[in-house]
DNA sequence: AGCACGCCGACT
DNA sequence: GTCGGCGTGCTC
């Protein structure tokens, strides 16, 4: 018998992250599982905390006794708890975070929904007399007629509580976890059925269908070009993966996720699709969890969180769009959905099954290098060109005095389009009119005074507004430094688009999406209708009009200013660039008119933009793995972040350079980079300050580095100097 | 995270 | 003399 039990607290602090020993009460000894929620005392106070471990014997002498079991059931399961253990060293986050991450906060207020007690006869009941108790013994008929019956159902029938806790004392009865009866759909979606493949994607499908054969765990990266059928893939992999009796995840990036992708996956595997992702109800996103746990569930699809579900016998993980940043999570823990799903798809057998248009990096080199299997496709599903793309250089337009935010080839593209009644998407990677005031006099630029970067200017609501901290400030009409009258506003956002527009076009109907304008998914939803509908020939926005804009009526794509990424002081700031230009090219030449992509730019000659260009993948990531490797950057080294940042820019530099000094005896081969201001040095008011190690195969490390953190959080006085550890970053600034 | 313990200022 | 301020330290 496990006498013993280790517990997480329930606790968000650094001060309580390790396990704690507790001893269990021998009634309760039959019941406490592993993964179980629990009450324990911790000092003066109870509080809650989760079974990871059920223990013979301990060390620690002190023990006190759990106080009770909270749920009838696990809330974690065992591969989960193994999960849990494994981010928490691969993340440096606290373990709670990562149980957290595993449970919708739903059901950690409170009890486990979806379990309800089921009150259930012993084999002792059969024999009992029961005449002196009268109550007692209808209750007993009742629950050896019906079976198993819930507490609320008992109620019903006229018995109390109290009868059944008499039962129960005398052990005629039990309860045990059960769920109640399923609710049923009202809508189902039209089914749909498998499209016949082209020879590519049959070939592709083989090779997915052969891995999965296979008893072990593969990890395949589908590269396919825009419209080249993945998603048909993913469908008939799957339900390969469901006639072997298995399981199949489906992660799609949280804007990939609209009603007509679900209905899409309804539609395909009927009734046995959950669909999981922040923005669904308590009441929904317990049904959905409900529909899993009861097995119900065979096919689960979502977004970044849904990757912990506790699907049992997954036999196929797919991440589509896997380049997307999406999938890394940017608060503790701090893991990216790939590296999570691969290491399930190893503990469950499966085939994790990669797919992008254009892969990262670090997936590309990975498959290059034979660690998995690399497939392509090249060709459209329709016989439909790529659109050519043409690149406009802004410094001859300027130098040919055209100043317009618009080049002539796209002002005489946007015309033709217009003319003929066809749309056109206007992609800029920044929300508001400008990216910065400028007084041409004396150079002063109008900057957050709680945060280290320019105010952009919002035309509509005549204020300067910080994208960081959303502080609002009124346009200046003199230069508060010099007190001129010469203001610019530079490096145009969207509004200001939408604006040279209505001056260019004032007949053209334009919608504009941004953050601004499209913050609910109704107005996406909106937005994107009236424009499959014809209701607006232009469609200007940002990054979210980048996916999933598939409409055959657009024939023109320009991209006003494609140095707007390529800038960032990020070092995947080509990276990126790439993927956007490839990603909002694809948008275009759908229909039978086909299409044309102009993008303008200050860096014609880019390899990003020209390669973007050329729709030429093998071409930009050749080159950008030879500058990687030149800096020894990912994939040829791993990257440890340690972000410090508090309010007293001393206290913070202090707290950074002590735990470099930690770092150093440890650091091996690794290099340490730092401590130094990050490019953002101060946001809302707390400065900035970072150090970076990196090194080939980081994870070596590990326990070490944990010390360190531990010993940095342990350290008195504490430091008022909060520090985020992100291994692996995407974004560094 | 919370809560007790502890060691210094202004009060019924 | 005590009540209570919040810095410091601990919780199986």
């Amino acid at each position: 018998m496990y006498k013993y039990a280790e517990v997480i607290i329930d606790l968000v602090s650094n001060a309580v992250d390790r396990p704690f020993h507790y001893s269990v009460p021998s009634a309760m000894q039959k019941d406490l599982k592993p993964g179980m929620r629990v009450t324990v005392p911790l000092g003066s106070r109870r509080t809650q905390g989760y079974v990871i471990r059920l223990l013979r014997e301990t060390a620690i002498d002190s023990l006190r006794d759990i106080i009770a079991i909270t749920d009838p059931e696990p809330l974690l399961t065992p591969e989960q708890l193994a999960l849990a253990h494994w981010l928490s060293m691969r993340c440096y986050c606290r373990i709670i975070d990562a149980i957290h991450a595993m449970i919708p906060a739903s059901f950690r207020k409170g009890k486990q929904p979806g379990v309800i007690q089921l009150i259930e006869a012993t084999p002792a009941a059969a024999t009992v007399n029961l005449d002196r108790a009268p109550a007692q013994r209808e209750a007993l008929h009742l629950v050896l007629e019906k079976g198993p019956l819930s507490r609320s159902e008992l109620a019903r029938l006229g018995i109390s509580s109290q009868i059944i806790r008499s039962l129960e004392k005398k052990d005629l009865v039990k309860s045990t976890a059960g769920r109640p009866a399923q609710v049923k759909k009202e809508k189902v979606p039209p089914s749909t059925k498998p499209l016949i493949m082209r020879n590519e994607q049959a070939n592709c499908f083989e090779q997915v269908s052969e891995a999965l054969e296979l008893p072990q765990a593969q990890r395949i990266l589908l590269h396919g070009i825009t419209a080249s059928g993945k998603t048909e893939i993913y469908m008939q992999s799957i339900a390969h993966c469901l006639g072997q009796g298995r399981t199949a995840l489906i992660m799609v990036p949280e804007i990939a996720l609209t009603p007509q992708m679900i209905e899409h996956f309804e539609g395909r595997f009927p009734g046995l699709v959950a669909v999981i992702h922040s923005r669904l109800s308590v009441a929904e996103k317990n049904r959905q969890w409900q529909t899993i746990l009861s097995g119900e569930a065979r096919v689960v699809l979502g977004a970044r969180s849904a990757v912990f579900v506790p699907l049992d016998n997954i036999g196929l993980i797919v991440i589509d769009e896997e380049h997307e940043t999406t999938y890394k999570q940017e608060e503790a823990p701090r893991y990216h959905t790939r590296d999570v799903a691969w290491w399930r798809a190893r503990h469950q057998r499966a085939v994790l099954l990669l797919g992008s248009a254009t892969p990262s990096l670090e997936s590309y080199y990975r498959a290059l290098e034979g660690d998995g299997l690399l497939l392509s496709m090249s060709e459209r599903v329709t016989p439909t060109q790529l659109p050519p793309v043409t690149i406009v250089d802004m410094r001859k337009e300027l130098k040919e005095n055209h100043r317009h935010i618009f080049s002539r080839p796209l002002i005489v593209e946007l015309t033709g389009v217009l003319e003929r009644g066809e749309q056109a998407l206007l992609f800029i990677n920044r929300r508001g009119f400008a990216g910065f005031v400028l007084c041409r006099e004396c150079g002063y630029v109008v900057r957050c005074p709680s945060c280290d970067v320019s105010l952009t200017l919002h035309k509509d609501r005549q204020l300067m507004c910080c994208h960081y901290c959303a502080r609002e400030e009124s346009v200046p009409l003199t230069c508060p430094s010099c007190g001129g009258i010469k203001i610019r506003y530079f490096s145009a956002g969207t509004q200001r688009v939408e604006d040279e527009m209505k001056k260019l076009f004032p007949s053209a109907s334009l919608i504009r999406m941004d953050s601004d304008t499209t913050s609910s998914r109704q107005a996406h939803e909106h937005f994107y209708r009236q424009f499959r509908d014809h209701k607006a020939s232009v469609l200007i926005g940002t990054q979210m009009i980048a996916k999933g804009f598939d409409f055959p009526g657009v024939t023109l794509v320009g991209v006003v200013a494609a140095d707007t990424t390529l800038n960032l002081p990020d070092f995947r700031a080509p990276e990126r660039t790439f993927q956007l230009l490839t990603q909002v090219a694809g948008r275009t030449g759908r229909g039978p008119r086909g299409g044309l992509v102009i993008v303008q730019t200050y860096h014609p000659t880019h390899y990003s933009i020209r390669a973007a260009a050329g729709h030429n993948y093998r071409e930009f990531f050749d080159q950008e793995l030879e500058n990687r490797r030149q800096l020894a950057y990912p994939p040829f080294s791993d990257l440890l972040r340690f972000l410090f940042r508090g309010p007293d820019e001393a206290t913070v530099f202090e707290a950074a350079n002590w735990f470099t000094g930690l770092l150093e005896p440890i650091a091996g081969e690794a290099e340490i980079l730092g401590p130094a201001p990050a490019s953002l040095y101060r946001i809302k008011e707390q400065y900035r300050v970072q150090t970076i190690l990196k090194g080939e195969a980081l994870t070596r490390l590990a326990p070490a580095i944990k010390k360190v953190i531990r010993e940095y959080h342990s350290h008195k006085p504490p430091w008022p100097t909060r520090l985020a550890v992100d291994f692996n970053p995407l974004v560094v600034l």
